[in-house]
Formats: structure tokens, sequence, C-alpha cells
DNA sequence: TATGAATGAGGTTTCATTCAT
DNA sequence: TATGAATGAAACCTCATTCAT
């Protein structure tokens, strides 16, 4: 309580100072800055309690105490527990799909493309915390219509139809062989899916190494590359 | 709690083998018969109430309700609600189990044999209960590794090792013709496990035509038929 | 209930008559007497459960598997808990009572006893079930005034018009010089009491020699011994 | 829960130096203080309840009801039941060691020092709340051997030894003759123990003059009083 | 704005008692 | 008479939410 005390002096302090570091703007954004930080951390801390134990079984309290709040600031941040489930759920999936839409310009072949956003994956999503988000929704989809829709409008659709036009760009370019592919993108990205749930749920039984079944899956789509 | 749920399964079993004693098995029979019933119907309605909430946000009262059964019933048959959980799923997949074990030998081609597989698993997983018993697991396997380990255990382990010994045929004969696909049979199946949880989440969005995603996911492994 | 102890006591004394056999006597007795042995059982149990973990904590259930009889069987013998308890205490403590009642002549001097009854008591009750059950009562009179009343009409009152009679009678022949402690006859038995509080809860701690402390008691009263 | 409990206690005592600050330090006092006052309450309304019902017969929520606060606040204060209890007894018990240890300076007669500190006790202890406390660890101590070890640490065994510290005196003064009493100074205690028994169980019956038999008791050992 | 003590509805679990067999 | 499965009231405890400071 004390230091909490301090820490907010010293915070305050330093603010008549906006130009002693990178982020310590004008008084005004300030309050705001400070105000967005911890948001930010209430977010951060309530993505890893959800991801840990679900929905119903994560306590505001632990989400408090891990983003070093108090149990009422995040009263002043989301209406209630269940909002802020699906505000953060839309809070960390939007940069991924800012990343989507940021698509780089289609050169090169198909197969690379493929490639290089299947590496982009497996670095940033297999095994990372934003794969477990995935399974979160998965898991608690069914109970947050709200989740579930936004994950579909903001991630799912727009992930299927990219995934549709890489498609029908390798059939005209003749990359790929299987025309009737175009209709069903979900085959191109469902073994990248599989590792996900894989990693959380069976890497301890029996660890699958998702890079090398990504790549026999391409070669089953595009045809077995001739070196390596 | 497991001995009580041995004991019902023996009362079950010796049920139907009423012959042990004119006045004194029929009545012994139908109390432990009615004792199963009633065991049954829990566990019927703990996993329609466990599918629709999850673990934490499943109300004992409401599977008591939906059973039919009083509240401190439950208690005769599991030790706790955790417990119930873990035996219900055991309990769920252990005829599934039984049925893989009952493989049909291998006659015909390996594109029909897996063909079959896809067919019963479409009309026996995919969008029933089943399905969104799968999709539970998902959900709760990080919280429950006892669940995730008996299922790795009686289910996966077990469809993994069957799909490889069924693609390691298909390559011996000729049907497929890319070999790494044995070291990956997840890719066998991972559009189906895809659609088992597209089902669960965004049936409602876009419908998924599970059967004819199967057959362009096999048309991909084993080649176009010439003939539909 | 006053019906069943009446059967009970039936059953019982039938019971000193064993000759019949083992234990298949008439067929008629046969039958009392099971119930009765059935009842000591539930009884005896009863007692043990009770001392151990006082009246509400004490489980029906506990006790009728340590009477090894059914739960229901209980609802036979007994009203309910309440009940139970209450006519629990008096079994145990009528034949102490009787006892008291079949009180040796006067003979000898007072001393002695008084020290033949302190002998018994330090045999019969400190450090026993007995002694439990005394401590038992203690612990439970308040919310069973039945026991309390009880208690005090069979065994405190009565004790308390020994006492004091066998005072009167030694400072009648000059064995006891303090003639006020006739009229508080509780002084005398103090120790005795203390002692039986003091194994149940502090013997861990300190050991506590009783039948030492119980001599010195005396010696206070009557004077030191000359001999020992 | 111990170190809310110190929290609260170091709270009140700073409340009793409130210069610390103008505008702080009232308004932290004062949460403080309230929290503190909240938890004494807390443990008055368990203290009456304990002793009126014993451990297990007696629900927070009657406590919350008597204290007027709700079943949770108890929660803040305390992890349990029963370590609600545990710390009850700790905190009712405290101030009487501290009592005992602020040994008035043995000058006068050891009998006058007995005397006044049987006069304590009859009038603080014995037929009051504190005297049914003692009953109540009586009839709880099996089931806690926490508070049976504390109660024998902190009071039993400094009162044992304080009494042996007085019968020695009393010895050496000559105002006591039977040296033996020395090894058993419970015997010195006991009418006064059965006393506070017997206002519990039986004084409805039978009320006891504990001032006049503590007296007599008195007359035993050290000799009748000339003079009243 | 931030705090965290306080609340009390609601969840899990226990257990005395009943009753069909 | 004896059983023990079934009941459901009632207990303990948790935790989302509020609000005085």
């Amino acid at each position: 309580m004390t230091e909490k005390s301090t820490k907010a002096v010293a915070a305050k302090t330093a603010a008549h100072k906006p130009e002693a570091g990178a982020e310590a703007a004008a008084p005004a954004s300030s309050r705001a800055m400070r105000a967005a930080k911890r948001r930010d951390a209430i977010v951060e801390a309530a993505m890893e309690e959800f991801i840990a134990r679900g929905f119903a079984a994560t306590r505001l309290d632990d989400i408090a105490k891990r983003a070093g709040v108090a149990k009422g600031t995040i009263y002043l941040h989301f209406k209630d527990k269940e909002s802020m489930f699906e505000e953060l759920v839309r809070t960390v999936i939007v940069p991924v799909v800012a990343k989507l839409n940021a698509l780089p310009p289609p050169t090169g072949s198909v197969r690379d493309l493929v490639e290089a956003f299947a590496g982009n994956f497996l670095k940033e999503v297999i095994g990372t915390r934003r794969g477990d988000l995935v399974r979160l929704i998965v898991a608690e989809g069914p109970r947050f219509p709200a989740v579930a829709d936004f994950y579909y409008r903001e991630v799912v659709s727009r992930g299927v139809a990219g995934m549709r036009a890489l498609i029908e760009l390798g059939i005209a370019r003749g990359e790929i062989r299987d025309k009737d592919l175009a209709r069903y993108p979900q085959i191109l990205v469902a073994p990248a899916m599989i590792a996900v749930i894989w990693q959380s749920l069976f890497a301890r039984h029996a660890p699958l190494d998702a890079q090398d079944m990504l790549r026999v899956h391409l070669d089953l789509i595009f045809g077995e590359r001739r070196t390596t």
C-alpha cells in the first residue's frame, strides 16, 4: 500500500519532466498513457490466466495480482468479467489481423509464399501463447458466441479467403494440380491447426515436429521438391 | 469411487444373467439395474452439461436435475465433480475404443478402407455429441492432465498407429506415392478434426460440407478418382 | 423408545441364560438375542465414536460401520441421533450406578474406605474409556440438558451424598478434623476429576501419577499416614 | 491469516498515535481501526457461539449474524473454521497469560496470596464466559491438539509452575505442612476447576458456593484460620 | 483515478433420515 | 427385521462486484 503510493507519487513527479524518456509525453497524455499501460498490463495478465485456467475458473483476484493493480481497477477498464474476456480476445487478435492485412505482394512462387506463411505461423503461433489463445477460443467459443463470431469474422473468414486466393493463384500457375482444393482452403491449414492443438495437449507424450509435418503436407499439395 | 463404478458395472453385467436364483436374483438385479440406470442417466446428463458449459461453469445441481436424481445421489457414484468429469470421459470413450479395436480386416483397396473410416467418422462424430466431446477434451485437457493422458493413450495413439499402418499399406500397394506421409498420419486426419471443430464453432456462419472436403483431401493423397 | 428399551432389557436378561447352545438358542429368543447383541454393538460403537469426535462430528455411517450393521438398523433401535446419544449415556452409566449402590458396608476406617474407592476409580475410570465418557458429558452437557440432568441425578448427586456420609462418619470418628469438609464433598473428589481430565488432554505433555496424587490429597484430609 | 491478524493488531496499536500526519493517518487508521473492530466483533461472536454449541455444531452463518458482518468477511480474517477456532482461543487466552505474568510481588503471607488469587479466579473465571472457555477447551481439546497444546503451554504449565513456587514458599515459611503437596500443585487448583465445571453443568440443580468451598479447601491446606 | 475491504449469492459437499426391497 | 440407495436440507467456502476512502 505504502509502496504503491510511493510509486504513484514518483510517476506523477516524473510526469512533470516530459522530456525525460521515450514514452514520457505531455502531462495530459501522461495520465492517458499510464491508464493505457495499466490496461495493457491487465490484458496481458488476463490472457495468461484465461489460457491457464479457462474463463470460468479464472479469478479476477489473480488477474489483478499478476497485473499489479487492485481488483477494483479492473472495473475502471472493463464492465465485467465477460466483457473483459471478449475485449481481451479482440485486443490480442487485432494486431494479428493487421499483419495478415499487410500481406507481402505475391512475388515468387506460390509454394514459397505458403512456405513463408507457414514458417511465420510456426514461429509465432505453434507452441506459443498465441497458439494457446486459439485453443482458448475453441474451448470457450460455444459459451461466447460474440467471441466466436468475432474470431470467425476477423481471422477465420479472412484467412480462408486469403488461402483460397493463394490456391487459385497456384492452380492458375500450374503449381497446384487439384482444382477442388480451392473449395476447401481449410485443408491447407488443417495440419497447422492440428499442430497447435497437439502442442497444447500431447507434446508431453509425443513431441511433434511441426515444421517437418508442414513440409510433408505441402509436398502433398505442390508435389515433392526436387532439392532441399 | 472407482470401486463404486466397478460395482455398478458389475451389477449391470450381472443383470443380464438373472438366472442365479429364483427370488434373490430378480430383486437384487432390479436394484442393481436401477442403480446402473441412474448412473447412466447421470453420465448422460453430465455430458450434456459439461459440453454445453465446460467443466467449471457446470453446476452439479443442473446435472442432477437433468438426470432426474437428487444432488446427493451423484455422490453415491462419483467422489467429486472432478472425478465425475474424468470418469465421464472414460465411460463415454471406452465404447469408441472398443469399436476401433474391432477393425474390419483390411480387404479391398486402402482408399476404400480410409473412405469407409471417414464415412463412419462423418456419421458418428462430426456434428454429433461425440464431436462435441472431442472439443470438450481439447478445451479442458490442460486442466485435466489425466483426461488428456487417457485420451491420448486410448484414442489418439491408437488412432495414429492405425492410420500409420494403413498409410504404409497404401504405400506398399502403390496407392500412396508420398512415402513421408507415414511419418505424419496426423495429416490424414487433420481435416476431419478441423471439420469437428468447425461444426462446433462456425457452422452458423459458414456451413462446411465435411463429406466433400474429406473426399477432396483423399484425392490429394491417393490421387483423383477416375470415376465417382 | 421406552418400549424398545423394555424389549432390549428383556432380551438382555435372556442373554444371561445362554445354555441353549453357542448362540443358536430357541428360535424365539434367538431373534431377541440377536437384536440385543446388535443393540449392544451399536451402543459400543457409538460410544467409541462419540468419545472420539463429539456428538455433532460423529457420523451415523461410522457408527454403523463400526457396529457391523446397516445404517437403517440404527433406527430400529433408536429414534434419532440425539436419542441415541442420550440413551447411550444412560446405558453406559447404569451399571456404574448399580455398582455404587452395592456399597460395601462401612467396616474398617473411613480412610481405608475412601482409599478403596479411590483405587477403584483409578483402575476403572482414570485413563479409560469411562473416563473419556466423563469428559464427553462435560463437553456435551450444555447442549444435552437431559444428559446433564441424568448424570447429575444418577451419579453426581449420589456420589456427593455418599461422600458426604463418609466424611461425616470420618468426622464422627475423629479421622477428619475439618468439619466444614462435609459441606463440600466435591473437594474430596476434585483431584480425581482433575486426573480424569488431565489424562485426556495433557498426558502427552506431562504424565500425571494419579495414584500418588490421590494419596497426597488424602494425607491432606486425613493427616499423613504413619506407615506406608 | 496470521499476517492479517498481525496487520490488524499493528493498525490498532498505531491508532493510538494519530499524530503521524494530518490527513493521511486519520483515514488510514480509521480503516484499520474499523477492520480491527470487525475482527474483535467476530472473535466475540465466535466465542459466544462456540461456547454455546461447540465447534462442530456452530454455524459460521450465526457467527456472522451475531458479529454483524457478512459471511464472507469472516474469511478476510480467518482461513477457515478450524483456524478461526484455534486463533480465537489464542486471542482470548493471551490477555489471561499477560495477567498471570504480571504477578504481584510475593509480599504478605502465602495464604493471602493464594486467597487473592482465588478471589480473582472466582470473580473473573468461575461462572463467566472465561470459565465456559475452559470447559470448551476440555470439550474440544482432543479434536484440536493444537488448542490443547497451546493451552497447556501457555496456561496450564505456567499455572502449575506458579502454584508450585507458591507452595514451596509456603512450605519454607511453615505455612504449609504437607511437603508432598509441592509435587502436585494440581491439588491446589482442583476445587477451582471443579467449580468452573460445576457452574456450567449443575448450577441449575444445585448451586455451589464456590467462594466458601475454596475457603474450606484452603483451610485444609493451610490450617483453619483463627479469625475470619 | 485507484484501492481493497466488504458483501452475499451461489457453488460444492456432507450426512441424518426415510423407505422400497 | 435388516438393508443401504436415495434424498435434500443445510453447512462451508469462493469470488464477482460494489463503494467508501
